[in-house]
RNA sequence: GGCCCCAUCGUCUAGCCCGGUCCAGGACACCGGAUUUUCAGUCCGAGAACAGGGGUUCGAAUCCCCUUGGGGUCACCA
């Protein structure tokens, strides 16, 4: 039945894994799970110049992260057991590799000599500056331009000339102009190409590597891809490439054109070249912002270079995967008139291509942040301890255990690594472990907190509970507000910590009751002195539950932090 | 510019293929109210869209055509 689905993702290694790219990722990724295919991962690296081994790595990570797996592709290691990291985890599995380009010369070779004999193919002696000319020429007179083809025809004792001589050459694809392509495409419909219109392209450059095109569609061919599911500005690539299959004999593939994700507030693709562009859309800002708050507490700041159109940017600012699978999957699909939450087992049940949509969709990313909130409150608190934790340590606040070990493992990585800091800081945050006691107690501010975290690094604004006393500062604004200004603030709360101090206090509820007790007696209401204790106790304008965050501080504690105030207010 | 794609609330979308049940449904955001010591949350409520013009039809968001607008792509990049 459908159990021969095989899809594939054909990331280059850029060094990062772009949000609109992982989405594409996921749509393939649901198809072939829906279907109990197979999903390839395969490795667009032609190109050569790059360290393929580091610039692939946050690519691979992304998938992990966010928990999707593949069949066949370059063996990787989940990244809880990233510290055996070796360059020679950089080989390929499954039946049909390698699964990188740059090491299936000879198969692009041998496929190339099928067309060359064939003649459906040419070697094109020509200096470029013909073509070149020839094009420009056409778009002068405005009219589509066809190249000449001068040695499609040339006989092989000519050609063998041009070889002996060492004439360089690119071979070029003979279109065959008679035809109209016609593609059946899942998202868009049919839709017609008139080959007539087309000039011969290279499919392989001077030097004899295989250009994009003819590299993707053999490699779709031979590792027998059933479903080419990717975004829509392939759609013009589409029937150079059905003609290559057609002229190569390779069973031709469904193709699946999806809408690329859109920049905020337009229809333009999302690019990272437009950051500062999206840094002005208000939305787009606050995601900026989580970022700009965050990292620097990290240590990450320009380090990692991190921004919203990475996904890497999210698992650093501590968002889950569920939610940012999430919203990615509502980003141009939908299942029906309602339902807005899904799992990636919902996910996989329910995705088809039918119900993509065409239109380019905008990244939201207040939705994707209520996303967040939803699935955030979906975990038990062991969880969001566990995804706490990591990003106080780092932050400094807590300390975790086993540092030397870290610290040899990171060195070894780092060996491995050079000096790909975004990458660093990332293991580190994955192989800390902490002690029960330090457990316990961010537990109960975790707890405290409660729906208040959107994101594991929302922990991060809630220092108050881990600062030293005399560490603590206060909301300048607020402080003038709610002590300075308010009548009579500073000496009510040297009052009230006389009284805390010399109460029996053990809990939450001890502090309300002696709070409360305190504010009728002088016959206050409670709203005139809250304000002016959450400052003083926390610093902040607002936060959880004000009992609460006393409790977790403790009376001693409180009482520190309430003298500190009214010092600084008398002061 | 050529070729190709797209077009429903601010945003993501349902409805479109198989015209009437749609004076267009949901979600996010926004606004108002309730709850709360603050924030968040929760609950209740409001506003908010078929790009325009022609057809076809008893009837069109839904079918056809045109216009407009937006976008993608035009490499010895992927």
């Amino acid at each position: 039945m459908s159990s021969h689905v095989r899809t594939r993702f054909a990331p280059s290694p850029t060094g990062y894994m772009h949000i609109g790219g992982m989405r594409t990722a996921l749509f393939c990724w649901l198809f072939a799970r829906h279907h109990g295919g197979t999903f390839i991962l395969r490795i667009d690296d032609t190109d050569q110049q790059r360290n393929t081994e580091a610039a692939l790595i946050p690519i691979l990570r992304a998938f992990d992260w966010l928990g999707l797996n593949w069949d066949e592709g370059p063996e990787y290691h989940s990244y809880s057991q990233t510290i055996n990291l070796s360059l020679q985890q950089f080989i390929s599995y499954g039946d049909y590799g390698p699964y990188y380009q740059s090491q299936r010369k000879e198969i692009y070779d041998r496929e190339l000599n099928r067309l060359l004999v064939t003649r459906k193919a040419y070697r094109d002696f020509d200096p470029p500056e013909k073509f070149a000319e020839g094009r420009a020429l056409a778009e002068k007179e405005k009219r589509v331009f066809l190249n000449e083809r001068t040695w499609l025809d040339a006989s092989d004792a000519e050609i063998q000339k041009q070889l002996d001589a060492g004439t360089p050459y690119v071979v070029r694809f003979a279109i065959p102009r008679e035809h109209t392509v016609v593609i059946n495409d899942h998202v868009r419909g049919e839709v017609k190409f008139d080959a007539g219109l087309m000039a011969d392209p290279v499919i392989v450059r001077t030097g004899g590597m295989p250009l994009y095109n003819f590299a993707t569609v053999v490699d779709d061919g031979l590792m027998k891809i059933t479903h080419v599911i990717r975004a829509e500005e392939h759609l013009s690539n589409t029937p150079l490439q059905a003609m290559l299959h057609e002229a190569l004999g390779y069973k031709m593939p469904e193709f699946a054109h999806i809408p690329f994700v859109a920049a905020p507030g337009g229809k333009e693709k999302l690019s990272k070249r437009k950051l500062d562009q999206y840094k002005k859309n208000p939305a787009f800002a606050k995601l900026f912002n989580i970022g700009s708050d965050v990292f620097p507490k990290l240590g990450l700041e320009q380090a990692a270079g991190l921004d919203p159109v990475m996904v890497e940017f999210y698992e650093k600012s501590g968002f889950l995967p569920a939610g940012v699978l999430n919203a990615l999957v509502r980003l141009g699909w939908s299942l029906d008139d309602k339902t807005e939450h899904f799992s990636l087992e919902d996910m996989i049940r329910e995705f088809s291509l039918e119900r993509v949509i065409k239109a380019a969709a905008g990244l939201d990313p207040e939705k994707l942040l209520s996303y967040e909130a939803y699935w955030m409150g979906k975990l038990t608190l062991e969880e969001k301890l566990d995804g706490c934790l990591p990003f106080l340590a780092k932050a400094g606040y807590i300390k975790p255990f086993d540092d030397d070990v870290t610290g040899q493992e990171l060195a070894e990585i780092n060996q491995v690594i050079g000096d790909s800091q975004a990458f660093l800081s990332d293991v580190f945050l994955n192989v800390l472990r902490f002690d029960d006691v330090t457990r316990l107690e961010v537990a109960k501010v975790i707890e405290a907190i409660g729906d208040r975290l959107t994101v594991f690094s929302d922990v991060l604004r809630f220092d108050e509970f881990f600062v030293a006393d005399d560490e603590m500062t206060w909301d300048e604004k607020g402080f003038e507000k709610r002590i300075t200004k308010a009548e009579g603030a500073a000496d009510l709360l040297f009052d009230l910590s006389g009284v805390i101090l010399n109460s029996d206090i053990a809990g939450a509820s001890d502090f309300d009751r002696v709070v409360h007790q305190f504010v009728e007696q002088r016959g206050l209401q409670i709203g005139q002195i809250i304000h002016a204790l959450r400052l003083s106790v926390t610093g902040k304008t607002s936060g959880v539950g004000m009992f609460e965050a006393m409790e977790l501080l403790g009376k001693e504690r409180c009482v520190r932090r309430m003298e500190r105030t009214v010092e600084k207010a008398k002061g």
